[in-house]
DNA sequence: CACCCTATTTTTAGAAT
DNA sequence: GATTCTAAAAATAGGGT
């Protein structure tokens, strides 16, 4: 156990840095993790206290690991897209983000922080928190679902031989290749639908629709 | 001058709130505008960091503010559309906070921040801080103009007679709406770069399609 | 209405788990 | 890799201009 001396403080505290990239993969994978679940918090905050409409969605492209420096390959369209290190968010906050959050803790499950997810998804969050509670197993298996949805839609953008479209930004950028990414997050919605579906053809409603309150 | 007592502290400071809708909507409004600022600040920030794409969008949609519970009106198309409180965001972070952004400081550009615009947006952007150097009236102007351009993609959706495709969550979505609303962005896209072009004509290129490199 | 100001609340970099 | 802890850095509620 390599402690700290009791009494002594374990951390320099939060120190500044420039905004520039990481190069450091390691701390840009954590600093990843790390600030999109406060930027998904932030958008779930402001979606309860202003009631606006909010949509986040963060890609890491999956990048190969060079040890630092230069990004040469722009090999996008003839790259295979093997497991693309893909974050995958919609709605408010993300489906992803929401599962994970109930995730890990079984039985408690805090309802403060569901009320800004939509009546629907969150019924269908909690009928599989429930079955979660019960089967740890399937917990793992429902992350990985995930993971391979937000795979299939980075798949099927890359598909379309394009940047993603918020991405091509004043580019020239063709009307093709937006309704691309509509199918594919159309497909996702199908998917989780059905999801959800079966679960709940399994399990009692629990809260269906009930509108939250405090 | 209803001034404080010089010496004296003019603030309570940050006062803690709950997280549920703000009832007074003026208060809202301005929590909103706060509150918008900071999360495509953090949006930025997480794509210079990390290299992830991420891409915002906020719709504050004008609302007569019901009690509660159901939202009945569907009469969107027909609704006047005065001054729909839209915010619009797309990239990262949005054309409208990049020129916010620059507006105030009209001589000295921080190009630290810049390096997350994409070349060309960022050109475009240059372009129109030096103009702005030189005539204040342009930069009012110029925010009027993408005021005008977020109120239209809004009401091209509304015209759609459909809600945003985000909103319609888990509810069954068709692959109609999505589409309309590329368009509409498609269409903010090309007057973008229309009013970046004029510009550009007008005034000399200033680092027009460099990579941006630290 | 868009910014200033400031006291507090939040967020989060770094290190360890 | 995700999570926890600590303390410093950021964001921001309230109020003023």
């Amino acid at each position: 156990m390599t402690m700290v001396k009791p009494g002594k403080k374990t951390s320099k505290g939060r120190q500044k840095i420039e905004i520039r990239r990481i190069e450091d993969k390691e701390k840009r994978q954590v600093t990843l993790c790390k600030r999109k679940g406060g930027l998904f918090k932030k958008c779930s905050e402001l979606q309860l206290l202003c009631g606006a409409h909010v949509a986040v969605a963060i890609f890491s492209k999956r990048e190969d690991h060079q040890p630092q420096g230069s990004e040469a390959p722009p090999a996008a369209t003839g790259g295979r897209p093997s497991r693309g290190g893909s974050v995958f968010a919609m709605g408010t906050p993300s489906v992803d983000h929401v599962l994970r959050r109930f995730a890990p803790l079984p039985g408690d499950v805090h309802v403060e922080d569901a009320g800004c997810v939509a009546a629907a998804e969150r019924a269908a969050v909690e009928v599989a928190a429930r079955e979660m509670r019960e089967t740890a197993a399937l917990v793992d298996a429902e992350k990985k679902r995930m993971e391979a949805i937000g795979e299939k839609v980075v798949r099927a953008a890359e598909a379309a031989g394009k940047r993603f479209w918020w991405e091509a930004d004043v580019e020239a950028l063709g009307e093709g290749e937006l309704p691309e990414f509509a199918r594919a997050l159309q497909r996702v919605r199908e998917i989780v639908q059905r999801e959800a579906g079966k679960r709940q053809a399994s399990a009692p409603p629990a809260a269906a629709a009930a509108p939250w309150h405090p």
